[in-house]
DNA sequence: AATCGGATCGTCT
DNA sequence: GACGATCCGATTG
């Protein structure tokens, strides 16, 4: 299993996007490993784009998305939940990062199960915020590099050939003409 | 199967 | 002082 290299993130952040589904996201804790293949993500821009956290420029919450590309971006809302993005734009852009908001469990589905306290395998990790609670992702996670075999990184996937569905973000209320929310068929 | 509302708090206005 | 890049359980059809 290779790593990403950081010239992977460096790209536009849609193409990075739409690049994610089919790899595999990978967390190591006490526990032992957990790790799914992402089959769903969404691009968030800079002071183009309305939708994203860096609209209004860089604040001490979204300061990662305008730091090194290929390190996480860990954000709370909504008074309990976290979610995962790993930062990516290419030199023309300001700010960019990916939310990986679904993967399909590959290792650890038990341990996922108990940290989503779910005795079923079926919606474990179809969700940002589901995803973050079963690879146990919090802000301990902020700006972790996801280029290096430590904590928490991604590698290359299958190479075979992948069908991707793009459609509106979810749960924006601006923004919502761009297609930038991108799943596998 | 689809819809609705409550939980809950850090961040920015 | 308002409001989320959400989830879940309850209710209704």
């Amino acid at each position: 299993m290779k790593l990403l290299k950081r010239s992977f993130y460096a790209r536009d952040t849609v193409t990075v996007a739409r690049d994610l589904l089919g790899k595999i996201l990978v967390r190591n804790t006490a526990e032992g490993t957990v790790s799914g293949m992402i089959t769903e993500t969404e691009a968030y821009g800079a002071s183009d784009d309305p939708a994203s956290h860096a609209f209004r420029g860089m604040t001490k919450r979204n300061a990662a998305m305008f730091g090194e590309v290929g390190r996480a971006y860990v954000y709370f809302t909504y008074g309990m939940h976290h979610c995962l993005n790993a930062v990516a734009r290419d030199d023309t852009a300001e700010a960019g990062a990916v939310l990986v908001r679904a993967i399909r469990p590959l290792r650890g589905a038990e341990t996922m199960m108990r940290n989503r306290k779910r005795d079923r395998a079926a919606g474990l990790a179809d969700g940002p915020a589901k995803l973050a609670q079963a690879m146990e992702i919090s802000r301990d996670q902020y700006g972790m590099d996801l280029t290096r075999r430590a904590d928490l990184f991604i590698a290359d996937g299958t190479d075979e050939a992948i069908r991707v569905l793009a459609g509106p973000r979810i749960g924006i209320r601006h923004g919502t003409e761009k297609q930038w929310n991108f799943r596998l068929a």
